[in-house]
DNA sequence: GATGAATGAGTTTTCATTCAT
DNA sequence: GATGAATGAAAACTCATTCAT
C-alpha cells in the first residue's frame, strides 16, 4: 500500500495560504512551508511541480469558495443582496488581500499554473458582473443617491472589507455595521 | 572634494519607496534598487550598511512628511479637520500600505534602524492621537451617529484611503467625495 | 531513504582542522573547505548554518580529544604525570594553537555556536586545574625549585609544546626530550 | 606646499603591527587601518601602492630593529651573549610571531614587495647564524649537555620568548628567569 | 510514495583599489 | 597631496528544485 500521506492536499493549501497572508507572495517559501508542515520538503514536489503551482492552487481553491458563496445570494431584492453579499466578502476578506498578488505569479512556469490562473481571472470578472448588475438595479431602483460616481460608490463597498474588525465583532454583526455606517454615513 | 554624487539620497529614496510599493516589502531586494538607479550595486553600501537601513530610512521619511502635512491641519472645527486629514492621508495614502511592513524589519541588525523604527513608531502614535482627538470633539459636539461605536467610525474613516481612485479624480476632489460619502452615506 | 553522503561530519572537521591550521582563523573560508571537500559549497551549509558553527564544531572536537587523553592520565605520581600529561599536549599540540583562536569567533551569530563556545571554556578550565593540582603536588613533594615562581615555572612547561621538532622526532621521544630540559635544564 | 600629513609613515607602520598581531595576517585589512588613523582610506595609497607593500615594510621595520640590537650583542662570552640575546628576542618577542606570516605574502604583487622580502629573508638567516655561532662556541666551551641534540637545544631556547609573562615581571628580569631555567632546569 | 542529500543560481555584504575633484 | 565617490571581485548565505535510495 505505500506510505500514508502525512498531511493533505487540503492541509498544505490551508497553509499556504496562512503563510501567504502572513508574509506576502514574495515573502512566501517553499522551505517556510514545508517547515509548517510534517514530512520532508521535498515530498512537496510529489503533488506540486513548483512554487507557483501551489499559490495558484491556493488561491484558486479561496476563490471558489467565494464564488460558491457569492452566488448562493438571492439577488431578488438588490439592496438586501449587497448586504448579503457584503457579509460573504467580510467573512471571506483574506481573499482580496490573497488575490492581489494573482498577477505577481510567472504564468510561464507550467501549464497548470496558467490554467489557475485563467480560472482566477474568470472568477474575478463573475464576482464583477455580479456586483455591477446589483449595483445598476439598486440604483434604477432608487436606493443609492445619484450625485456619486457609481465607480466612487463601488470603490469604497468593496473596499469595506479590508478596514479592520478592532473589536472583534461577530462577523454577521460586523458586516451588518459596516453596511449601515456605507449607506447611512456616519453623521447623525 | 571627491567626486560628485552619481545619484542624491533623496532619489535613493524615492526609488526604495517606489519599489516597496511595487514589489512589497519580501520582494524588494538591493540588486533591483540599484538595477533603477545609476552605478554599481556595492556603492549603496557607501550610505546604508544594509537592505534594513535602506527601508527604514524610507519609511521615517515618509512619515515625516505625514506628520508634517497632518500638523499643519487646522483643529478649530473638528469636522473641517476631519477632512482635511483625510485629504492629507489620500494625498500620502502608500504611506498606509508601506508602513504596514515596517513591523517585519529586523531591528537588530543595526542601531540605525531601531531608531528609524522607534521613530517610526512615535509618529504614527502622533497621528492616531490627534484621530482620537478629532473624532473625540466631533462627538462631543454632535457631529457623529452615537449608535455606531467609535472604533467602528474610526476604523472606516481611515480605510478610506484605501479605495482605489479608479476615475482618477484629482486627489482634492477625490478626498471630498470620499468624505462626504463616509459622512452622508451611499443612501439617496 | 536518500542518497549517501559524500563525506561524513568527521571529514569535513578534520579538513577544517587542517585548514585553520594552514590558514588561521582568519583565513578560513567555507569556499576553502568546499574546495577541499567534493561537491558543491552550499552542500556544507546543511550540515553547519554558517562558519562560526563549523570552526566551533571543529575546536570542540579537538578539545573532547584532549580532555579524554589528559583524564587518562595516572596522577599518582605528579613528576610521572606531568611527563605523561606534556607526551598528551605534544601529541595535540595543534589544539594550543587552534583554540587561541576561539574567542574570535562571535557567539552571537547563533545558540550552536555560544554552546559549543561555553563547553571549550569550561574543557579548557578543567585542563588548568589539572595541571594546577600536578604542579601544586610537585611542589609540596620537593620536586622543583622553589626559586621560580609558580606561574613561571608553568608558563615554561605549557609553551614547549609549540618549540617545533626539527628533528621529526617520534613523538613520545620528543616529549620525553622536551620534560628533561625543562626539567634539568641544558647546562652540562 | 601642499596639505600637512595627516599622520607620519612611522605611525602608520606602528598601527599596522599592532594590528598584524591584534588580527593576524588574514585579518588584517586596508580599511581596519584606515579606521585607526586620521584621514581617509584612499590616503594610504599615496605611501603604499597595495597592502602587501604595508604588511612587508612593517615587518622589514621590525626585523631591521631586532638586528641592530642583535648585532649589538658583545660576543665574547657566548653564555652571556646567549643570555643577552634571549632578552633581546624577549623584547622584541613579538616579531617572532609576526614574522611567522611572511611567507603568506603575495611576493608578486610588485617588486618593493618582493624586496622587502628578500631582505627580511636575509635577516633572517643573519640572525640565525649568529645563534648558531652562539651556541657552537658555547658548546666547544664545554657549558652545554652534549646528550641533547642541538637543534633540540635551540628550538627550546628560541621558543622561549613566545612564553607569556603572566605576572607582568619587567622584561630584563623575565628574561633573566627564562634564561635561567633554559639552563638549570626546574628541578631541585 | 517519501525523503535525505546535493546543487546551482541568486542575494547580501565586504573590501582593495581606482577615479575625479 | 588629500579625499569622497565608485566599483568589481569575492565571500557568506538562501532557496527552489532535482537526484538517488
Amino acid at each position: 500500500m505505500g506510505r500514508k500521506k502525512a498531511y493533505t492536499e487540503s492541509e498544505l493549501l490551508d497553509m499556504t495560504k496562512k503563510l501567504l497572508l502572513e508574509h506576502g507572495y514574495e515573502g512566501f517559501h517553499v522551505k517556510l512551508l514545508s517547515q509548517h508542515l510534517i514530512g520532508a520538503r521535498s515530498t512537496i514536489y510529489q503533488y506540486y511541480a513548483n512554487k507557483e503551482e501551489i499559490v495558484a492552487a491556493c488561491m484558486k481553491r479561496v476563490i471558489i469558495k467565494v464564488i460558491e458563496k457569492a452566488s448562493a445570494v438571492d439577488e431578488s431584492n438588490p439592496m438586501v443582496a449587497l448586504q448579503q453579499l457584503l457579509q460573504v466578502y467580510v467573512e471571506e476578506s483574506e481573499f482580496h488581500q490573497l488575490l492581489g498578488d494573482a498577477n505577481k505569479i510567472n504564468a510561464g512556469v507550467s501549464v497548470a499554473v496558467a490554467q489557475d490562473l485563467e480560472y482566477i481571472e474568470q472568477s474575478h470578472e463573475i464576482l464583477k458582473v455580479q456586483l455591477m448588475r446589483l449595483f445598476g438595479r439598486s440604483l434604477q431602483e432608487g436606493h443609492l443617491r445619484e450625485d456619486i460616481p457609481i465607480p466612487a460608490l463601488i470603490s469604497v463597498f468593496f473596499n469595506l472589507v479590508n478596514a479592520p474588525n478592532m473589536m472583534k465583532l461577530p462577523l454577521s454583526k460586523w458586516s451588518g455595521l459596516l453596511f449601515d455606517m456605507w449607506l447611512n454615513g456616519a453623521k447623525r
